[in-house]
DNA sequence: GAGTAATTTGGAATTATTCCAATTATCTCT
DNA sequence: AGAGATAATTGGAATAATTCCAAATTACTC
């Protein structure tokens, strides 16, 4: 049996794309919604075998992959560090803190990525613009 | 004996950080200021080669870690790839061709950076801002 | 319920990079 | 210029994150 969805618009999103919600991409899924810290894989390993205590890294990292392909998660990458995921679908950037490791969203005002896009000379057409911050943060920030 | 510096900042940054300067050291640079690709270790090391034959991978991946440190020469990221060398000290993004794989310079406008800055909310102190745009160049662009 | 195609799985393989201990080179001081 | 001290280079082994693979399982269709 299928667990009920943990959000309507990922077995949507999954059939759109001709994809089938499967119970491992449930679970990765809401992981993530449930805990926004910008986990890595293997953090996302650990908190899903709570749930489903068989499931293998190679099948998180599909479902990751899946869930970037589908446009419900972001990732992200700050030097070389392992691989990040975001649910946050609101255009924002990351701010990378060298001090504690941990990543926060900062929303961005509307318009901002346009207005930053609009410096690229022509004959570049982007359709992805990032913005990652790195510093530190003090201690009032969550 | 020591070859003539390449640039007389070279030397001048490396003793400013208490660091020697070396033939490795120098060609490495050189090779970077020579062509402004953005080559990954495995290619300078490639180019590097045919100046010092006996050079190693370490001593490149060290070199290249060196020149980071003194603030030559940008290390840069996309995704999972290799980490890339950019000599370019001006304020730039860049541009990732996602069909070619190759990386473009894009100039920032003065204060583009610092108002990009400007959206972070008190409590966020960043000392870079690194901006990156993914798409496809069209085919006039170099 | 059977058949087909997609998905999951565990383990091996890959890639980029770092670590290490030994050798070599560079700088400093006389 | 030479000796000593320190820094840098070297080759190879080790590591970390991720991908690949082929077999087993699962999910959808009829």
């Amino acid at each position: 049996m299928t667990p009920a969805p943990v959000h309507e618009s990922l077995s949507q999103r999954l059939a759109d794309s001709g994809l089938r919600a499967t119970p491992q991409r449930e679970v990765v899924y809401s992981v993530l919604l449930n805990k926004r810290d910008h986990p890595t894989a293997d953090e996302v390993f650990a908190r899903v075998k709570g749930e489903l205590p068989t499931i293998s890294l190679a099948t998180v990292y599909n479902c990751l992959e899946t869930l970037v392909q589908c446009d419900l998660v972001r990732a992200v990458n700050f030097e070389r560090g392992p691989t990040r995921y975001c649910p946050n679908l609101a255009p924002h950037a990351h701010f990378h803190d060298v001090q504690t490791g941990r990543t926060h969203d900062v929303d961005l005002p509307p318009g901002l990525l346009d207005q930053v896009r609009s410096v690229l000379p022509s004959g570049f057409d982007a359709n992805s613009v990032e913005i990652i911050f790195r510093g530190k943060a003090t201690a009032q920030v969550s």
